[in-house]
RNA sequence: GCGAGUGUAGCUCAGCCUGGUAGAGCGUCACCUUGCCAAGGUGAAUGUCGAGGGUUCGAAUCCCUUCACUCGCUCCA
């Protein structure tokens, strides 16, 4: 993937971005600031419309979701239910010679003997390095091979042909501070913390740190019972939000595709359990693969939620003009699935510098609101009393089918995390207990269908989708090539350019000025009298404006019949038709919405 | 965080090796011209040479530090 062609293009398109104010680098003026990314004039619009675009069609044109607007900062024990507090901050530790980054936790102990070095010196030279460094040797491995790992640490340090000085040995045992792959010493354990900190009110100190949120989900999940009764929905339905987020990432790369400061558009859609599908309809629809659900049905667990969901994305990347074919899908596989998840996809977008994830739809089963419910002590359930009523019509065989499943299913669970045997059966016995009381009361947990993408990397991919040259030669044999940025009507910066035919006639600038104050109450439009004609479709065709209007003499009427009527050019095909101006609204309105 | 490379006008880059006080093309702006695809003319603006320090009579140029970007590791719950 690494070809030069693509690096090529992403460094046209990050110049372009700047050029014509797209996308600039944070903080410029004092050297910018790694991982942070400002949209400027042209940028500010595409993300505006695109936010604007999921917002409409995950919220307003469905009547089972509603939006959230959370704080960013948020009480810390969020962070801890989550899981977020443990697993952003786990120290770290690199291999001196190999620099391989390991988890200080996750280390394997060994044993055997450590050769321990003062320094190395290259007695040709005089040359001397004095930084201690040590290898541990496993049991029954010649001394040679210390000696060499050694050998290879300091000639990275600089000499030629080493010497190694002040050799002694030291037994060890249950060590974790050697790399189990080649014995080499690592660095120290240093954290790494991927959550922002801060601290809330005047007061530094340990109680009153604070954490800017590393993804927006947690928030509706906080909030998943005060949307549930103000909004007067009842699962199965959704919550949408569209918001920053940040990660200090270790390294962010490829442009604004993993910035630390970051916006993502998230929707968590709450569905019953499947049990509880099962008890209310009989049985529980399955997926067809390939094959389009529809709208959604009673009798969808959470497979077919999940798939529909899938599914529902794509369409909206084809709404703003991404098309299949810049996709791939990628189904993780359960060994990579993350512990909550029971399914994970991830939209994948061919970007310049490789296929990589634009958005991920996970289902996360009820393990989110189990754990606020569990860390705040406030229930999350829900009640549903056609679940009661249906339960209460079940037949006994039916009710211990679905217990035994159920029980099957846990101890699975249970075997993933080294249960098993007596104790686990005791366990999921219990936690069916628990959870078919709830289900006879008709109440259960929600579990949650998500779908969560990145706002900035979306943006760079419909950047990278839309970035053509078109080379043209003039008469003269002259050519010269130029950029047309291909978006989407619906999500292009300025809907459309309006041009008088030449600046240097009164009439014809009044009309287009005119015609401007027509448009510009229902969208974004750009006039601009500088220059050729030609140069001025040029330009807006590299901020990617869809259309472009030129008000000529005969709008003014120099031919009768045409008076009132201008000229309407595509900026893709270049061509021009003649539109009236009593049309023109409804006609552009049509495409740019 | 490590290693390599890069950093000069809005953009693309020359100048750096061999120190002598910064240039080109494109773009931008103004005026003229222009009857539909970056036409032409005239004029103009724009640089803490990424930043800080050092060497030197003198630094874009040599040295050190630092920041940012690109690539390779690593990370991406």
């Amino acid at each position: 993937m690494a070809e030069p062609k693509t690096n090529e293009l992403m460094e046209k398109l990050v110049s372009l971005c700047k050029r014509r104010g797209f996308i600039y680098q944070s903080s410029e003026i004092y050297g910018g600031i790694n991982g942070f990314w400002d949209y400027g004039p042209l940028g500010a619009e595409l993300k505006r419309n695109v936010k604007d675009q999921w917002w409409k069609t995950i919220v307003h044109h469905r009547d089972d979701v509603s939006g959230l607007e959370a704080t960013i900062i948020m009480h810390p024990e969020i962070w801890r239910a989550s899981g977020h507090v443990a697993t952003f901050t786990d120290p770290m530790c690199d291999c001196l010679l190999t620099r391989k980054r390991f988890r200080a936790d996750q280390v394997d102990p060994q044993s055997g003997t450590v050769y321990h070095y003062t320094g190395a010196n290259e007695p040709a030279t005089g040359k001397e390095v004095s930084e201690a460094y040590s290898v541990l040797l496993p049991a029954g491995k010649p001394p040679e091979s210390a000696r060499k790992v050694a050998v290879q640490y300091y000639t990275q340090r600089g000499l030629a042909t080493p010497e190694l000085l002040g050799e002694r040995t030291e037994k060890v045992e249950n060590t974790t501070r050697y790399n189990p792959e080649n014995g080499s010493l690592l660095t120290e354990p240093r954290p790494f913390n991927l959550m922002f900190k801060t601290y809330v009110g005047p007061v530094a100190d340990e109680d009153s740190i604070a954490y800017l949120r590393p993804e927006t989900a947690q928030a509706i999940f906080a909030q998943f019972k005060n949307v549930l009764e103000t909004s007067r929905q009842k699962v199965p339905f959704g919550i949408g939000q569209v918001g920053k987020a940040f990660r200090n990432e270790v390294t962010p790369r490829n442009f604004t595709f993993r910035s630390r400061e970051f916006e993502q558009m998230e929707l968590e859609f709450f569905i019953k359990p499947d049990e509880a599908i099962e008890a209310m309809t009989g049985s529980v629809a399955r997926v067809e693969s390939n094959v389009w659900q529809g709208e959604p049905q009673s009798d969808w667990g959470w497979e077919v939620w999940h798939k529909y969901w899938v599914e529902q994305r794509i369409r909206f990347y084809e709404s703003i003009g991404l098309t299949r074919d810049c996709f791939e899908e990628y189904w993780q596989k359960p060994d990579e699935l993350a512990h909550y998840a029971r399914a994970c996809v991830d939209i994948l977008y061919k970007f310049p510098f490789g296929t990589q994830e634009l958005e991920g739809i996970a289902a996360r089963g009820d393990f989110d609101l189990t754990q606020h419910e569990k860390n705040s002590g406030k229930t999350m359930g829900v009640f549903d009393e056609e679940l009661r009523a249906a339960w209460g019509k079940l037949d006994d065989a039916k009710k211990a089918d679905l217990r035994q499943r159920y029980i099957a299913g846990r101890i699975a669970a249970l075997a993933k995390k080294g249960i098993t045997g007596d104790a686990a059966t005791v366990e999921a016995g219990k936690e069916a207990d628990v959870y078919f009381d709830k289900l006879a009361k008709g109440q259960y947990i929600p579990h949650v269908i998500e779908p969560s993408a990145g706002v900035d990397r979306l943006i760079l991919a419909l950047l990278a989708n839309a970035y053509s040259e078109l080379t043209t030669t003039d008469e003269k044999g002259k050519s010269e090539t130029r950029v047309v940025l291909k978006f989407h009507p619906r999500i292009a910066p300025i809907k459309v350019g309006v041009f008088p035919l030449l600046k240097n006639k009164p009439e014809l600038v009044a009309k287009a000025k005119a015609v401007r104050d027509l448009l510009r109450p229902h969208m974004t439009v750009f006039y601009d009298d500088a220059g050729a004609i030609g140069r001025r479709y040029a330009r807006q065709d590299e901020a990617g404006t869809p259309y472009g209007l030129t008000i000529d003499f005969d709008t003014l009427g120099e031919k009768p019949e045409l008076l009132d009527t201008v000229t309407l050019r595509d900026r893709d095909t270049q061509q021009q038709q003649r539109v009236h101006l009593k049309d023109l609204l409804p006609w552009l309105l049509e495409r740019v919405r």
